[in-house]
DNA sequence: GGGGACAGCCAC
DNA sequence: AAACGTGGCTGTCCCC
């Protein structure tokens, strides 16, 4: 991060002229929103280093100091009456120094560039005010200004990853949903496995009527619940969890019908269709569009991807994915947040549930009992369990974090992030309900704030892991891309004989994340990555 | 026919 | 076993 505005500030123009002054010098760019300004730089076959990203800093810089959450797509307004469509940006490297130049709406100018419609001024007005208040919010929290490098540099790697796409077999693809549903219907309506389900469940639930219409549609709550009612089962709601206790024949098949009619609706051909070109799924991915720091998206549902479905995410011919997620990342930011000793100690272990259970349940066989207890306790469960009981023996530095976190919250306060991404503060009105609703939402925000210190602590995290993994593969190859991120693991899309280089690039990042993040704390984080053809074969 | 609330399930 | 955090997405249902 630069402490100060460039002398050499200038409008750059053509791409051309950006693309020659990145690979002189690579700058850090500044411009208002990556996600407007780089794609159209990528395709121009411009690859830029580094960034600073206005509106997701000024995100940051707003929920620090108290303001709500808002998404950094929408964290800068752009002034209203705005003329000529121009792109701004400028670089803070003198190096780079250049005459002024303008980007895109000269004659000769790139049709392909677009962007948002500040003017120069304003823009560098920015930029030095965020400068002066990265350095004050870095008295009090000194990680703040990497919590910025990385979050444009999150920026930088998602646009790249929509761009690039994940690799997805349709024919796979195709196998998979016709194995499972049947072929794919001509027009609307359901495949042929389907609507068998749907037909029978009618049948068993509505069986005084005949006909070829259905009685009772599967995919509506309310005509279930008042068929099961007729056949004297009354349910709370449809949920799988509460139809599994329930002994009907109908169960089965609506069971049946709610998995895959998922499937179909959310990730059958129509989302093909939209989603998948030539082979690779292109997704949107909005860093920093969760509260806590964690990537959204904005369709694609890339982040949701179904266990089943990763079948189809295949390697090109002479290529590998090379797959690493962080085992049990939020213990272990746990650990390294509380400082609690034997935590810590528990993190030298690859399955960190393991020896948590051993040290403080003493069975190492509880390993689910410890697993359950401590995510319930990251979660804010009502229940006390034994092994809830036992952890907070064991580890009371560690679980105090947590009921401190919570305490807060409960009392309308606000938490940060290890490196100080800040909570939203509650409604002003939240309280102005009758009491009993009151002491309700309390707990809520209770929970909101407990989970909150450990989720975007991670992502955090997580975020330092792409910015250095992003780095590592520039350095490495073009051909080697990140390709997928989801919270906690990576796949990178590589020719296969740079396999063990991108092995060793995430092995690297993993190491250099958990140094730059958590500091000298002892604290391990695994992070082991192994190249595989697909993504059904990971773990 | 479009918007919004709600239900339900997918991921972490 | 079933209630405990962050989301996206799609269906139904009801309203305008």
């Amino acid at each position: 991060m630069a402490d100060a505005v460039g002398a050499s500030v200038g409008e750059v123009t053509r791409v051309d002229d950006l693309g020659e002054i990145e690979r002189a010098s690579s700058p850090r760019w500044v411009w208002w929103r990556t996600a407007e300004i780089y794609p159209a730089l990528l395709e121009a076959g411009v690859r830029v280093q580094r960034c600073h990203d206005l509106a997701a800093v000024q995100s940051l810089l707003r929920t620090y100091e108290g303001e709500p959450f808002v998404p950094p797509q929408s964290a800068l307004s752009e002034p209203a009456g705005s003329g000529a469509v121009q792109i701004s940006l400028f670089t803070d490297d003198e190096a780079a120094s250049k005459p002024s130049r303008r980007l895109g709406a000269g004659p000769d100018g790139d049709p392909a560039m677009y962007g948002t419609y500040f003017g120069l001024a304003e823009l560098r007005r920015h930029y030095a005010e965020q400068l002066a208040h990265i350095a004050r919010v870095r008295k009090a929290h000194p990680g703040f200004g990497l919590l910025v490098a990385a979050e444009s540099a999150a920026g930088l790697a998602a646009v790249e990853m929509g761009r690039a796409g994940l690799p997805w077999s349709t024919e796979i693809h195709d196998r998979v949903l016709t194995d499972l549903l049947g072929p794919r219907p001509q027009h609307h309506g359901r495949p042929r496995k389907l609507q068998v389900l749907a037909e029978e469940v009618s049948a068993l639930l509505a069986p005084e009527k005949t006909g070829p219409a259905l009685q009772v549609n599967p995919d509506s709550p309310a005509d279930v619940l008042k068929a099961f009612k007729r056949q004297g089962v009354t349910l709370t709601s449809t949920r799988a969890w509460e139809l599994k206790e329930v002994e009907h024949p109908a169960v089965a098949p609506l069971l049946r019908y709610k998995e895959l009619a998922r499937l179909h609706v959310a990730h059958g051909w129509g989302w093909q269709d939209q989603w998948v070109r030539q082979g690779r799924f292109h997704a949107e991915y909005v860093p920093g569009g969760v509260v806590t720091g964690r990537w959204a998206t904005s369709g694609g549902g890339a982040l949701q991807i179904p266990k089943v479905m990763r079948a189809c995410v295949v390697a090109d011919p002479g290529y590998v994915l090379v797959a690493a997620d962080a085992g049990q990342l939020e213990p272990r930011i746990l650990a390294a947040l509380s400082a609690d000793r034997g935590m810590i100690a528990a993190t030298a272990d690859a399955d960190m549930y393991t020896a948590l259970a051993r040290q403080a349940l003493g069975r190492p066989e509880a390993r689910n009992e410890a697993k359950i207890g401590l995510l319930a306790a990251m979660y804010g469960a009502r229940a006390n369990t034994p092994a809830m009981v036992a952890l907070k023996r064991r580890f009371p530095q560690a679980l105090d974090l947590l009921e401190r976190a919570a305490r807060t919250g409960e009392n309308g306060g606000i938490v940060r992030s290890v490196l100080g991404r800040t909570c939203p503060p509650p409604e002003p009105t939240w309280q102005e309900v009758p009491p009993e609703q009151a002491l309700a939402r309390s707990r809520a925000r209770g929970r909101f704030t407990r989970n909150f210190v450990i989720q975007a602590s991670a992502a955090d995290w997580a975020n330092a892991l792409v910015a250095g993994l992003r780095r590592r593969l520039i350095a490495l190859s073009d051909r080697a891309e990140l390709v997928f991120f989801q919270h906690d693991e990576v796949l990178v899309h590589a020719p296969a004989m740079l396999a063990e280089a991108v092995v060793a690039a995430i092995a690297d990042s993993g190491a250099e994340a958990t140094a730059l993040v958590l500091g000298d704390r002892g604290v391990r984080i695994p992070l082991a990555a192994a190249p595989i053809t697909s993504y059904a074969d990971k773990n």
